[in-house]
DNA sequence: GTTAACGGTGTTACCGCTAACATAGGTCCG
DNA sequence: CGGACCTATGTTAGCGGTAACACCGTTAAC
């Protein structure tokens, strides 16, 4: 039986008796305090029934309920924080959200983290390393538990923000990315969970050599600071040379990248002789562009030209012929972030890194039967 | 004066008068004292020097800077904004961020905040109205200094949220739509920008009727929660009925639009006699998934069928015969949101609502000549 | 019957930082 | 030459919450 209090005894009705006394207060929100002179019990308890229903007295906990849907208190994160000390924040860093890619694995570490109760705050960096950074020290300022950015090059800011948070205990982790450690730099390592570029490059290559094909491109993507995409055109380049091959590489312009593709597709149909019969593009986008502007021209894909993408972005599927692709892990990598994250911080030991697998998914632009190729990285370390 | 307790008698044999005594502390993050002590001065003057450098005698801010190189300072967020009060957060909902439609009203808003030194703190709720009251409370625990939803349907809850928000002085601003208050509903009312809805399913009525179609259909949304793309179909058919001609409204299937689109496609033409010959979209991903379906198929399109999307995605423009699209203020929505929002902010008055144009631009898929047709909601109040 | 354990709540002392006021030197001027 | 007036820095008291412990009336245990 809820017990009746009597009314608080500051009564709305008579006039404040003392002008607000405390100059820094008064900001109109409700706090704790409201909610407890509402219950009529201290502060403490209904931080404690918010925390830990469990243990305060049901007829309390009533009269708290009460109070709170009265009130319509918002706890202060600010000061549960600071107060608490433990973060329950998790930091990244992704070069975009509005590409499906990046959305994906965001949702991922969304999904997993915010189950273990905790908070994902995102930034983007647009794939600049000197807004990587500025962006970093403004996530770290909210002091997370754990701090996601995606690859591995950063600017020696970041890097050395970076390693004083590991030090502190805060686990780092690079994602979309799995590479042994070069050689001769001396950088702290973090845990990475990705896969290896260099590795899509070569796949990307043999899956056209073994068409047939001699005389190969690789399209760059216009952000030069994409160095994974970069990376991957890198040992197409070389997988094809080693196979006796020829391999061209251009970057793509800047600007709508469907119109990139159209572009660069000119560009392709006039090198040689001997002409170019088949282009790998460091996106889906370009590829797309440049499979409809094929198209538009009336020329056979994959007969005069091969083309083969990268990320299996939705519209590959729906253009004819449909578009090859590389799919990458784009969820899982946020699935495996935030499971590898969460191991961490409950036991306190760094994550573990993890190489996860992707699929070269043959359709239509590359060959006439469909296929798939399954790839992973080696194992290193 | 508080009176020392003695440490507890049974030491655990550790060391004995060294350890940290106070067990709140030693999360090993470097604080103001620490970046204080390493530059002999006290911490007041460090935090002054960070917000305020020219106070501070060059010679002191010369030792601070070292110290502060020295030890990697990170200002805590959390300390700061609750000791300041001032928050200088800005919290963002949208549906999601994978689309490049909010995508880049969040990039607006979020270019437009950070030159004012604000933070954006976004959140998704997938057009789920309890996701959205979920995460609300979430972000009202930051104490922003301004809220952003988008559009006007929120749960009870989250009215009451907002409505406790804005008469506690914070502004509050629904975004995407710019509707006339609905009669009977007593609801607190917030500052709207973003355009009309019923307006732009008018205008693509009319876009159609104006070519002669007199069977027309509109294809609404999957998502049910998409008030918006509900409320242009509910004109168009309105407007399409009053021209005396035919509107049919279908739903589009669950899962990849474009897919959904290719299958609606063969719902239309099965539909008649007499046969639809004009359809209109919720969206440009249903609406190319028809258009290349149709083509597939060997549809003339506009002559057998004319189709009609919204949201002027990258692809419409690409495709054979391009969609023609109704573009929507995507950019400018988040400019002028931030413009509004920091206008509000610093004058301490409530933000004015906006009414930003759209436009329609015809391509092949509706007509053999292009045009656009510009659009603008009559204002309100 | 005394002691210990226990459930439920309050007290105190912070978390890291900042607003407001206080203070120690100097400078300037009548 | 004393006080008004600067400038540069320090002191104090919080912001709104939580950890740790103290406390109190009951009940169980010996």
């Amino acid at each position: 039986m809820p017990k009746l209090k009597p009314p608080t005894p500051s009564s709305k009705a008579g006039a404040p008796t003392a002008a607000p006394r405390n100059a820094r207060r008064g900001h109109g929100r409700v706090t704790l305090q409201d909610v407890a002179q509402a219950a009529d019990v201290t502060s403490i308890t209904v931080s404690r029934f918010l925390r830990e229903p469990a243990v305060v007295a049901s007829e309390t906990a009533e009269r708290i309920r009460n109070a709170l849907a009265l009130t319509g208190y918002v706890p202060n994160k600010q000061a549960g924080l600071l107060a608490s000390g433990a973060g329950n924040i998790v930091a990244a860093l992704l070069p975009n959200l509005s590409n499906s890619i990046f959305a994906e694995t965001a949702q991922g570490l969304s999904d997993g983290l915010q189950a273990a109760g905790y908070e994902l705050l995102i930034a983007a960096t647009g794939y600049s390393l000197d807004r990587e950074e500025h962006q970093l020290r403004a996530l770290l300022g909210w002091q997370p538990a754990a701090v996601v950015v995606t690859g591995r090059h950063h600017s020696p800011g970041s890097l050395q923000l970076l390693a004083n948070a590991k030090a502190a205990g805060t686990p780092v982790i690079e994602i979309w990315d799995h590479h042994p450690p070069e050689r001769g730099a001396a950088r702290t390592s973090f845990t990475q969970i990705g896969f290896n570029h260099e590795a899509v490059g070569r796949a990307m290559a043999e899956h056209l050599l073994r068409a047939g094909h001699r005389q190969l491109a690789y399209v760059d993507s216009a952000v030069a600071e994409d160095y994974r995409a970069h990376e991957r055109g890198v040992a197409f380049a070389a997988t094809v040379r080693a196979a006796g091959a020829s391999a061209t590489v251009t970057v793509a312009p800047a600007g709508d990248a469907f119109d990139a593709g159209r572009h660069v597709l000119g560009l392709l149909l006039q090198a040689g002789p001997p002409a170019i019969t088949a282009a790998a593009f460091a996106n889906d986008h370009l590829a797309c562009g440049a499979l409809l502007e094929a198209t538009d021209r009336g020329l056979a894909v994959p007969q005069r030209l091969a083309l083969l993408g990268f990320g299996d972005f939705a519209i590959a599927r729906q253009l004819k012929p449909a578009l090859s692709s590389v799919q990458p892990p784009r969820h899982a990598i946020g699935a495996e972030t935030a499971r590898s994250l969460l191991e961490a911080l409950r036991h306190g030991k760094p994550a573990v890194p993890v190489a996860l697998p992707w699929t070269l998914v043959a359709r239509g632009s590359t060959a006439q039967a469909g296929g798939r190729q399954e790839g992973r990285d080696s194992k290193f370390t």
